[in-house]
DNA sequence: CGACTGCTTGATGCCCGTCAATATCCGTGG
DNA sequence: CCACGGATATTGACGGGCATCAAGCAGTCG
């Protein structure tokens, strides 16, 4: 694993740990004590900046730890032998990235930076040691596996019986959800991804993307240039998912 | 599998618990100890029959425990609010259920049998106050939860950029697979689901699957007697998968 | 500013969905 | 035992949604 370099780790940035980042709410310290975030600190010291377009992991590196998005975005890419590959997700701040090398201890897919982003390392075996010691810890640890699972359900829904629009639909939705939840607007935003990545994700081509994005503009639910996005009409919007197209 | 009857637990079926049971090398107890598996013996005392077409647990029932398939198999269904279902997986023995319902203490999808099966129940707070215990139980947990989250990927890289023949011959051979690592035979089995369900698994309309049926029998790649299948030309099939549909 | 990457928009074609008819299997009851 | 009905599967005809191919536009960075 390509560690960049291993970026001396200053004072100030152990104070900035878990009991003093303002994501606890978002991330794994969710439903623990003041004691419990505490032990967590000593866990999770290390930081890593990763600069866009480099990558966190690439499948096939050995697992040793999952992350905390602490700054910036990822996407997540799985990779076929014929060079097809499928964007599995995008992770915000207070999300956790590398669960997926638990099962055999590699990587299966590569984890790439959107913009220059930063995570917080937190060593496998040592989150296992820590997690056996303190329930909550552990449970919360669960619930974050659970949610992914949750996730790419839902995801497996999307791909599998909508259709173009409702796709892209939903896709700004939850977006704009995510953004909330992390104090931004609902309804402007940034799109960190090209279309080709969103395309990738939903399962549609880059042109079909741009076409959709043009359509939901014509009726006035949003207004895009380039990769800013302002949603005119939210309900409008939640509407184009309720019907198979009809309607 | 329909076992006769005795739905009372006799003493009989709880030494058949994991200690005794032929499933362990696929199932929780892997890489497990005989010492830790014992301790497993005593969490998972309860077993659970479930009847073709009935349910193991649905969308919204209150999560408490996870499931192991005995014997029999089963599919997971997601709910959309207009009524769009998708099958979100197969799931055959020794493989866990219920996973999705630690997130929110609710359970997201339906789980429903596919033929006449056996469930143990692992109720989900021993589970975890054991593995604080059994550290490769603990790991070993993780490892579960982690390969569904890999399997999630796979098969949304199979929605997101397969197209219908692909994405059956990848079915099959994971089928085939499956079957294999369970002692069966990897060329010749049944098929639990209908077409209907594997076309809603796979993003496609049941039509869709039955051609592609009828065209792999065609091209000499297997045979096909409604949910009879015969597997002729594994390295055919496993061609198909490499090209998006060209040479 | 020019090369480049990313986005938009149009024209065309094909894969798969839709609709429909028929065939096959299976359980039930006469 | 066979007849019957419902669920499931197969097959055909047709159309639409999205992919593909292609051209032009917009923003970016050395």
């Amino acid at each position: 694993m390509p560690r960049g370099a291993t970026i001396p780790i200053t004072v100030a940035d152990l104070k900035t740990a878990c009991s003093q980042c303002n994501l606890q709410e978002l991330c794994l310290p969710v439903g623990l004590g003041n004691a419990e975030i505490e032990q967590l600190d000593a866990l999770v010291g290390a930081r890593r900046r990763v600069k866009r377009h480099q990558h966190l992991y690439r499948a096939g590196d050995t697992f040793e730890a999952i992350y905390a998005v602490r700054s910036g975005s990822f996407k997540t890419n799985v990779l076929f032998e014929d060079g097809r590959d499928q964007v599995t997700g995008f992770q915000m701040s207070g999300e956790i990235l590398g669960l997926d090398g638990i099962s055999t201890d590699q990587h299966t897919c590569d984890a790439e930076a959107l913009e220059d982003s930063e995570v917080c390392v937190i060593p496998f075996s040592k989150l296992e040691e820590l997690s056996r010691a303190v329930e909550s810890l552990q449970h919360q640890f669960h619930k974050v596996m659970s949610r992914e699972i949750v996730r790419d359900h839902s995801v497996m829904m999307l791909l599998g019986s909508m259709r173009a629009e409702e796709r892209l639909a939903a896709f700004l939705l939850n977006l704009s959800q995510r953004f909330t939840a992390r104090g931004f607007s609902a309804a402007e935003f940034h799109l960190r991804m090209t279309r080709d990545e969103i395309g990738s994700y939903l399962g549609l081509k880059l042109e079909t993307v741009s076409r959709a994005f043009s359509r939901f503009q014509d009726q006035g639910l949003i207004s895009v240039q380039q990769k800013h996005i302002r949603i005119i009409d939210i309900d409008g919007l939640k509407q184009l998912l309720g019907n198979h197209g009809g309607i």
